[in-house]
DNA sequence: AACACGTCCTGAGCGC
DNA sequence: TGCGCTCAGGACGTGT
């Protein structure tokens, strides 16, 4: 499932593999659940070079020349992955929608669950956002995300602080995985509330917060089941991980066995000794 | 406003 | 072997 880390790491690949290819056409493999216009994503973008990927929380946005009111935003949700190929291989069965480039590559969007998406977006302004992405908190790793941020965000807030790390208002990219990683590393317990944390507890828990990022950013992201990168490699910080998906082994800090716990919908891993 | 919960989707893993 | 069931979760919508 790509947080922060995978699609960092997909938004430089492709910022190595694509920019300066022009655009020649969008086709839309499977129109279920993935909101393409193909017609009009050709339309607008042939014979445009792209200019650079960037990434916002967990969107990727693909900029063109000479288009600066309009780019192509991508979530991979939670199975999605591209690739750049020679068009004349034969696609993936969950491939969903593909760009063509003059020079006959294809970026290739594949999603076996669907839940991503890939979309034409009018931008405000050249290297704006779309408005769709005004609502997202700051990014983790910028330098004016701070406990203290946190801490005033978080204050009459009674949801469990691991769900509150999860809500992209109030800090983007973090995910099911990370978050359990960076509370673990912190010493908080997931389940508390987040107005219950105290400013020193904030601090460590943001510093978790970027370092986990950092680090699996420096892997090239974790690949669970699904994530690939656009060469189709893994990620390496699966290996790493020292309580996401661990249920029932020993802590690697204490040696308590590992808990699982159901918050906001979603598992979450932790050590009854270590965090509290 | 905040929060809990349902919805989307399909492959993997499991019990029988 | 194969069937049916449960689980996984990011973003968004709805109801309270």
């Amino acid at each position: 499932m790509p947080e922060l880390p995978e699609v960092e790491t997909v938004a430089k690949a492709l910022n190595r593999d694509l920019v300066g290819r022009i655009m020649d056409s969008a086709s839309a493999i499977s129109k279920l659940r993935l909101p393409f216009e193909a017609d009009e994503t050709t339309a607008r973008l042939r014979g445009r070079r792209v200019r650079s990927v960037r990434r916002r929380a967990k969107y990727l946005i693909v900029d063109f020349e000479d288009a600066d009111c309009v780019a192509l935003m991508i979530h991979l949700g939670m199975t999605g992955s591209l690739r750049v190929e020679a068009a004349d291989i034969a696609r993936h069965p969950h491939d969903r929608a593909a760009l063509l480039f003059a020079d006959g590559d294809e970026l290739r969007f594949s999603d076996a669950r669907r839940f991503g998406f890939m979309q034409l977006i009018d931008l405000p302004c050249r290297d704006g956002l779309p408005a769709a992405l005004d609502k997202l908190g700051p990014e983790p790793l910028e330098r004016r995300f701070t406990g203290d941020t946190l801490a005033v965000r978080a204050a009459g807030r009674s949801c469990a602080v691991k769900v509150f790390v999860m809500d992209q208002s109030v800090v983007v990219g973090v995910g099911n995985i990370y978050a359990s990683e960076a509370l673990h590393a912190a010493g908080v317990d997931p389940r508390r509330s987040a107005a219950s944390l105290s400013a020193e507890e904030w601090g460590a828990v943001v510093r978790e917060i970027k370092a986990v990022l950092r680090r699996a950013i420096k892997s090239g992201g974790s690949t669970i089941r699904d994530y690939r990168g656009v060469d189709g490699s893994e990620g390496r910080f699966q290996r790493e991980l020292r309580i996401y998906g661990k249920a029932g082994k020993p802590c690697p800090v204490c040696g308590s066995d590992i808990e699982t716990v159901r918050l906001g919908g979603r598992s979450t891993f932790y050590c009854r000794r270590c965090q509290t």
